[in-house]
DNA sequence: CTGAAAGCGCTTACAG
DNA sequence: CTGAAAGCGCTTACAG
């Protein structure tokens, strides 16, 4: 006696496959997939015909299948420290927007300023193979930089010029910058020149290098002039920051924040406790965040390129991923000092 | 002759599949997925045998051949419209931090206000078969509509409380809270008490509906008093709109902005101007956002729940797809009321 | 330039 | 409670 054949019912979906696309066109299902991913050995013809057919079926490749067969997936990780923040805020919605029109989908993660969050996320992200990668800044903890040589996905470093090897990055020189804002400082005129930093982020640590640089050159440094504050960078703590300056410095003449929310909860302190600004002290910040040209005074501040940051960041990324090789691995789209009242 | 066996090398991507885990286990790859998936139909000590196997290997299941094999993924698509501000920053973080925790990937789009990007954005990562939904609002195309009722997938609409057919919102009444700030402002002695709203989407119409209600239960309704422009909300727009009041209403004693960063504007407008906050007019914003508690003087506003909705949404959401039917469809966060120098 | 076969790594749908 | 078979919808690796 012979077993019975065993039937089992097929799963049926529903959806549009390539077999369909296939069978519509008159070619193989190999075709419809070369056709549609744009290879190049397919004749013309048989490019127009297949597209048509996917057209008139409304055909809709499934990405997890073309994950699976490709080990590659549409997905870029893109790791920032908050979103809560208008400066990634602006920097991810680029990037979202520019990845979507080609076709990838973005995966956001919140490191909030730590390293050893940002591996946590790296580790639970790269099983699921990203096409690519977007870290902010190039302060990685050991463990991400061995995950990261060992994998083959394309990582792009964004908000620095720092070069990590292998990597790319589009960003601009936070030292040069922090330069640029104290030289404006001393030339006019100031030389008992503060710094107001929070968060202490590497970038806010690199524009403080910078500053320090310039005041040691022109021989006006002060370290009692630093204010390093670890907690993050708000309007409340600015205000708190410059009084605190205004006591136990009382012969500042100049404050540079090493963020605009800071240095607007300063002129607003200033307001209250009436302390004269820029008579007495100039005040300058850093981002050129909304309402900063709306203080009274005006704030004079460092526009960063955020959103264009974005959009080279998701650039260079497609073109890495489309096989082009770009022409630089370190894109500096530079920064502008918007003077105003304030200084 | 016979043909000679074709051969095709196979692929070796060299993962760690169910197979490795199964054979560790010395149970079959089938028996290793229901495990892991927590599947109530193992045996007890198996679960362990095989949790220890997928350790010993650590293994991590494909996210791509599970989703192909399942069609469904655990990515959840969340659509707000923009991303460049604190409120939605807020509510976005929190959502995806909830979601990350249990496994479930985020991936967001960015709508800018505009129903139609939703629905196109909808098109797009429909086949991506997520999860689950989290849109803002309740105001749909009917495309979107169609295509929602068509896909069996689980959406949580946030920031309103609005239900929407077959769909969960987690939110506050921008209703009631519209009244709250107009009778808060009635209560105070104001009678002269303008409404500024920008942007002009459903939320800052629904704050507007509650403010008008409550004038007109008053009797000190005046449709002149009510100025909406459509751009966006910002802190520049906030002093344009308060100057605009002040020439074309001299009378009025009080303006209600649908957000802080009007109001904020137009109090540094106000402080440029010489126009006395509260004396001669009082000022009252909306979702109470950082350093609203900061300006000259303090801003009377409304704290909104955003990340406490976006951590709820996320948890409904959790539900839902776990199988666990949530008590309610419609969440009721509220709001309250922060008063403070400005009325 | 085109295609038949096999495989990607899971889970569904049965059967027992 | 456990498993053998088939299938999910693509693409890789060959062969011609």
């Amino acid at each position: 006696m012979t077993n019975p054949p065993r039937i089992v019912r097929p799963r049926a979906t529903g959806r549009v496959t390539v077999a369909d696309v296939a069978r519509e066109a008159g070619v193989s299902p190999i075709t419809v997939s070369r056709a549609l991913r744009g290879d190049r050995n397919v004749a013309i013809d048989l490019v127009e015909r297949v597209r048509q057919a996917a057209t008139a079926l409304a055909y809709v490749p499934d990405p997890a299948a073309q994950s699976l067969a490709s080990s590659r997936s549409r997905n870029v990780v893109v790791l920032v420290p908050l979103l809560s923040n208008r400066v990634f805020g602006d920097l991810v919605e680029a990037i979202q927007d520019s990845l979507l029109q080609r076709g990838y989908q973005t995966l956001f993660g919140v490191t909030h300023y730590d390293p050893l969050e940002e591996e946590r996320l790296l580790r639970s992200y790269m099983p699921l193979r990203p096409a690519g990668l977007v870290l902010t800044g190039s302060d990685h903890t050991e463990g991400s930089r061995i995950l990261l040589r060992g994998s083959d996905v394309p990582c792009v470093h964004v908000m620095e010029t720092t070069p990590v090897n292998g990597g790319y990055s589009v960003g601009f020189s936070q030292f040069d910058a922090g330069c640029c804002v104290t030289d404006h400082l001393i030339m006019t005129g100031r030389r008992r020149i503060a710094f107001g930093g929070a968060q202490l982020d590497p970038r806010v640590m690199q524009r403080a290098a910078g500053y320090r640089s310039r005041l040691q050159d022109a021989g006006l440094y002060d370290a009692s002039l630093e204010m390093l504050d670890p907690r993050p960078s708000s309007i409340a703590l600015g205000a708190e920051m410059l009084d605190r300056l205004m006591r136990m410095e009382p012969a500042v003449d100049a404050v540079f924040f090493c963020n605009d929310d800071l240095a607007q909860g300063a002129l607003l302190g200033a307001l209250r406790s009436g302390v004269k600004v820029p008579q007495q002290v100039a005040i300058a910040g850093f981002n050129d965040l909304e309402g900063s040209d709306q203080m009274l005074p005006s704030l004079t501040s460092v526009r960063t390129p955020r959103a264009q940051i974005g959009r080279r960041a998701a650039e260079l990324m497609l073109d890495v991923l489309a096989g082009v090789q770009p022409p630089t691995h370190c894109v500096d789209l530079g920064f502008e000092l918007i003077r105003r009242q304030s200084t």
